[in-house]
RNA sequence: GGCCCCGUCGUCUAGCGGCCUAGGACGCCGCCCUCUCAAGGCGGAAGCGGCGGUUCGAACCCGCUCGGGGCUACCA
């Protein structure tokens, strides 16, 4: 509870700060080429579970088009079904946005927080006529749509409560019968609005029906907060998934009812779709951010994936910071097919932000990772097998595992069992064996001196049939980091015990 | 069922009537480089769902068809 206080607290300022940021001038800080403009956008999941990978990609377009246009990010969580909603959801939401680098500007606000003013409004809607009270249960609704679709009609609602006399209001209250608010949809006509990435989109009103705005216990719904809130929050451009393109009517509707006179820019994008075309679903693997991170995802390649999914340009290099993304990314740009999400392309561009950091970004990336697995671990070392590794991995984990044998304690390294089959089908082993060990216990101990492949021509062997089994005597695999700067980083005497003890299994 | 949306290589996409014998990227295959594995370099296979129009000319425009998706909740 003490993390729903402070959630709460801290939307609460936000809000004020929100309400009171118009001063009588605006600042421009020097250097700065221009004042935030008017653009103000919105990502508003509900708190109801993970961050999806579908919501992340929401979130990082609005973003994305809050930075490109100078314009203000505002984080809303939409909490109004209090019974789904949780607390730690909307803890998760602003942790994987903090996550990916994106800046909030404002807020958080919690819908939860702002019920008066939606009950304020829904009851603006009923004064004038659009909206009125309806008396029907769950379970008569629920018999009723079943019917109508039996009987090959649309199940919306049938409109019983529309025009009952106020007599049989009060017959329903003295019932004990507690009332939702439905809004009133016209009898005939279109509903029409201009989508940014679909154009005109229209739809009969008759193909909808009255809807619940407010539950009997006065908690608002979706349509009506959504609509409030925009409009209270002054957001001009609403970006999300084409899943909500058909509430747009509701919403707008609502906003029209309540005297709002310009809609915001609405812009649908394609929803992601997992391998195959399907809803992307936990059946696809991985579709939480949340995964993504602790597999040792860095946000910058997460981010990056997401803003190429359902939007692209013409240019050929896909890699690109943040601040890049946000100097290209344009509504106009952004497709109306679905986009499959394609893990493989994740793990590319991830291994290519791996190469892009610097290796003392690279290393603090992967030591708590190196942490978690091997416990309290040298950095200096680290640093050295990180840059080793960097060309050779696509998440963080793999880089960690793979200085596994520098920090792995030693009663706990083993060899792979393939790559031991490996050791054991390389011609001369033994000699082999011998040979590096007696070279180790004397050479110098250099990068230079440990270049084991003047050892291997007396025996006529070849680096690349022989080394792979010196790998897996030093490295616990037949691949890995290159073999003679490893040795270095692991030390003589360490080294000298490893090739004896397979030596010694060799029995 | 009704309403709405979408359709370029396996995947992400460029294309907006002639620049397209359709470009890039991931993945895949081959070669080079190489102490393993990668990374990197070079090359290759792979696509306009289908059918009709319109037009001198269609991936781009129109119709139909097929396929996919969304919505149709006191979820958002």
């Amino acid at each position: 509870m003490t993390q729903g206080s402070s959630t709460t607290r801290k939307a609460g300022e936000a809000q004020e700060r929100g309400t009171s940021e118009m001063g009588p001038q605006a600042v421009i800080a020097p250097g700065e080429t221009g004042a935030r403009n008017s653009t103000r956008v919105r990502f508003s999941p509900a708190p109801t579970g993970f961050m999806h990978l579908g919501n992340a990609r929401t979130a990082v377009f609005n973003y994305l088009y809050a930075r490109h246009t100078g314009g203000t990010f505002v984080l809303r969580i939409e909490d109004t079904d209090v019974t789904r909603s949780t607390d730690e959801a909307t803890q998760q939401i602003q942790s994987v946005v903090r996550w990916l680098g994106m800046d909030v500007d404002e807020g958080p606000y919690l819908q939860s927080d702002r019920f008066d003013r939606h009950r304020e409004a829904a009851a603006q809607l009923m004064a004038n006529g659009n909206a009125y009270e309806c008396f029907c249960t769950k379970d008569e609704l629920e018999v009723r749509a079943e019917a109508m679709k039996a009987a090959g009609k649309a199940p919306g609602y049938d409109g019983a409560c529309r025009d009952i006399s106020e007599a049989q209001r009060d017959a329903f209250r003295s019932d004990g019968r507690a009332a939702t608010l439905r809004f009133r949809i016209p009898e005939d006509g279109r509903s029409q609005f201009t989508d940014a990435v679909r154009g005109e989109v229209s739809v009969a009103w008759s193909t909808i029906s009255d809807f619940v705005i407010l539950r009997p216990d006065g908690s608002p719904v979706f349509y009506l907060a959504n609509a409030v809130d925009d409009l209270d929050m002054g957001i001009t451009h609403v970006i999300r998934g084409e899943d909500l393109i058909d509430s747009t009517h509701r919403v707008l509707a609502i906003r029209r009812a309540l005297g709002a006179e310009e809609p915001p820019t609405y812009a649908h994008c394609p929803l992601i779709l997992g391998p195959g075309g399907a809803k992307l679903s936990k059946r696809h693997g991985a579709v939480s951010v949340e995964e993504y991170r602790d597999a040792g995802y860095l946000p910058q390649a997460v981010l990056n994936y997401l803003a190429f999914l359902g939007w692209g340009i013409a240019d050929g290099n896909e890699i690109m910071t943040a601040d890049e993304l946000a100097t290209r990314f344009d509504i106009v740009n952004i497709n109306h097919a679905g986009a499959a999400f394609d893990a493989q392309k994740l793990e590319w561009m991830n291994g290519e932000h791996i190469r892009q950091l610097s290796v003392a970004d690279l290393t603090a990336a992967v030591l708590p990772f190196a942490q978690v697995m091997y416990g309290q671990v040298d950095a200096t070392i680290l640093a050295e097998a990180v840059a080793l590794a960097q060309s050779r991995a696509t998440t963080l984990v793999q880089i960690a595992e793979q200085c596994g044998f520098l920090f792995a304690d030693d009663d706990a390294f083993s060899i792979r069992e393939e790559s031991w089959e490996k050791l054991l089908g390389t011609e001369h082993i033994r000699e082999l064996l011998v040979a590096v060990i007696d070279h180790c216990r004397t050479c110098d101990w250099t990068v230079e001196a440990l270049d084991l492949r003047a050892l291997l021509e007396p025996l006529e062997l070849k680096p690349r049939k022989a080394l792979p089994a010196i790998y897996s005597a030093i490295e616990g695999a037949h691949t890995g980091l290159p073999l003679f700067e490893s040795m270095h980083l692991l030390g003589r005497d360490r080294v000298l015990q490893r090739l004896s003890d397979a030596l010694a299994r060799l029995g």
